[in-house]
DNA sequence: AGTGCAGTTGACTTT
DNA sequence: TAAAGTCAACTGCAC
């Protein structure tokens, strides 16, 4: 039987793996995985992500090693090493999932495509998630996405029979790359097996309390699933995550209807898991985003947008410059308000922060600070352990205002210190400057008198900084001119335009006029 | 004891 | 997955 190629990318698994079981039917499988020096080079790629990505070969190829296969790793552009694998071992078919990436693994597929085609070696890509490739519109997606989720999960093979006489390749850490050794040193860990038992444990038991828990960075970091850098690079699929939250739910009901514990805690429980799998759907909602329109990466959705705020190289329309010095700050974790600077250090440290913080960090860069969002969504990729290209780019857009589809959301980071981190504990420890300021001044610590500051143990302005910008002021100068933008004619009529393609069906479509 | 008033709360609207 | 602004009702207190 022919040799089969399978292509590992953003699905380093065994479990649920649909090309390697294709491939394993028809013959002795080549198990690859590339690391692609032209995706070490972009903006978004930091060398923690490729200590994630490590600790998940390590694990695969155990899981594969058992199995009577061998994990082969090469480094190089693709189809170049492609085409130097083939001349030692011939392979009939290639075996990939499909990736909905950046512009930089678009193009690369499109030239493996095209060296596939070049060469007579068959191509076969499955879809990873819910995304759908070529669609046509999005009337219906949701149905369809749930019939893909309840498809069952593909178990793992027992035996992959591999390819005698193959030289494995090392797993190699970033400065055997060529890279910056990763500086993330609370940074979760990687695998199919680890990932397995993050799922579990969520399920099992930090799920009790998800809604109430997640838009806490306190509570969020046990309660929320920590899914998400096993879901980015596919420790985990979407569909195994979902079949065992909807096992999961239905163990909860019956115990509820079985009396078999507290009637009350139970029905939050479910409606947890209810909440969760809404997201996993969302997850997929979002990406299929990015893969309907890949120029999102660098365009607004909404061209009426282009212009509204400067980029790095390119004033605004009305001659707004660059804020570098605003953008450093930010980046840096020294903009003057805590809980920014609190959620951007603990990014700096670990990789991970939750959802609303997220959205707190793009709305302060993209507001306050009022720069184009290209650059700060390039930095939170790198920061982001769990970048997930098609998320990213679409929610760092709709954060920023610029599908013009969504109401706009400017946080208070006063507001959002009052509301979710009320005791402090973590702008307590992820800015020791303030760690002996009660909670109750972590809002606006330089509204304090200096010598109440001096008391205790920050003097604002010498040992933590004076805000950057005035949140009011900022404030209502963002709301006015993105108010005054959303009434013009043209951004109305390219909103209709981004919804029409981009938008979920949830509720009923407006009827244009 | 009722009135006036500053300050607070909450629903709703606007941006 | 927002928050400010507005307005009216309410509260507590002084006189």
């Amino acid at each position: 039987m022919p040799t089969q190629l399978v292509w590992f990318k953003r699905d380093l698994r065994v479990a649920d793996h649909a090309p390697l079981v294709e491939a394993a039917k028809r013959g002795p499988c080549l198990c690859v995985y590339f690391y692609e020096p032209e995706v070490f080079a972009t903006a978004e790629f930091d060398s923690s992500h490729l200590v994630f990505i490590n600790e998940s070969l390590v694990d695969l190829r155990e899981a594969l090693r058992e199995r009577g296969a061998e994990l082969v790793i090469r480094t190089g552009r693709l189809p170049d090493v492609f085409a130097k694998l083939h001349a030692e071992h011939p392979f009939a078919t290639v075996w990939a999932h499909e990736e909905t990436g950046q512009l930089v693994t678009y193009e690369r597929d499109k030239r493996v495509a095209r060296w596939c085609r070049e060469q007579g070696v068959n191509s076969y890509e499955a879809p990873a998630n819910g995304v759908v490739r070529r669609l046509k519109s999005r009337d219906g997606w949701a149905a369809g996405w749930r019939q893909r989720m309840q498809t069952p999960a593909l178990p793992a093979l027992e035996r992959v029979v591999g390819v005698p006489g193959v030289e494995a390749g090392e797993i190699r850490s970033p400065e055997e790359l060529g890279l910056p050794a990763s500086t993330k040193h609370e940074a979760q860990r990687g695998g199919e097996s680890l990932g397995r038992q993050v799922l579990h444990s969520f399920l099992r038991q930090r799920s009790a309390h998800y809604r109430a828990d997640m838009a806490s960075p306190n509570e969020g970091w046990d309660g929320c699933s920590r899914l998400s850098p096993h879901l980015a690079y596919g420790n985990l699929s979407v569909r195994q995550a979902y079949q065992a939250t909807t096992r999961r739910a239905g163990e909860v009901r019956r115990l509820k209807a079985t009396g078999g514990g507290d009637a009350e805690e139970l029905t939050a429980w479910g409606e947890s898991l209810k909440s969760f799998e809404s997201r996993l759907s969302w997850h997929c909602h979002f990406i299929q985003k990015l893969e309907d329109e890949p120029a999102i990466e660098f365009e607004n959705f909404n061209h009426a947008y282009d212009g509204l705020r400067p980029d790095v190289d390119t004033p605004a329309n009305d001659r707004t410059p660059w804020n570098a010095e605003g953008f450093a700050a930010w980046c840096e974790g020294r903009t003057g308000y805590p809980i920014i600077d609190a959620s951007m250090r603990c990014l700096h440290a670990t990789g991970w922060i939750n959802f609303r913080m997220r959205a707190m960090l793009a709305s302060f860069a993209t507001y306050h600070l009022w720069l184009h969002w290209r650059e700060p969504a390039k930095y939170l990729a790198s920061q982001f352990l769990d970048y997930e290209p098609g998320i990213h780019y679409s929610q760092f857009q709709m954060q920023a205002g610029t599908a013009g589809i969504n109401t706009t959301r400017i946080y208070s980071p006063p507001k959002q210190t009052l509301d979710n981190d009320p005791e402090g504990e973590f702008i307590h420890r992820w800015v020791p400057e303030l760690a002996d300021m009660p909670p109750e001044h972590l809002g606006e610590p330089w509204k304090l008198p200096p010598l109440l500051q001096q008391d205790m143990g920050c003097v604002i302005g010498r040992d933590y900084p004076l805000p950057i910008v005035d949140h009011l002021k900022a404030y209502r100068a963002a709301r006015d001119r993105m108010h005054a933008f959303k009434k013009t004619d043209a951004a109305r009529a390219e909103s209709r335009r981004v919804y029409q393609k981009h938008g979920s069906r949830k509720r009923p479509m407006r009827r244009g006029r």
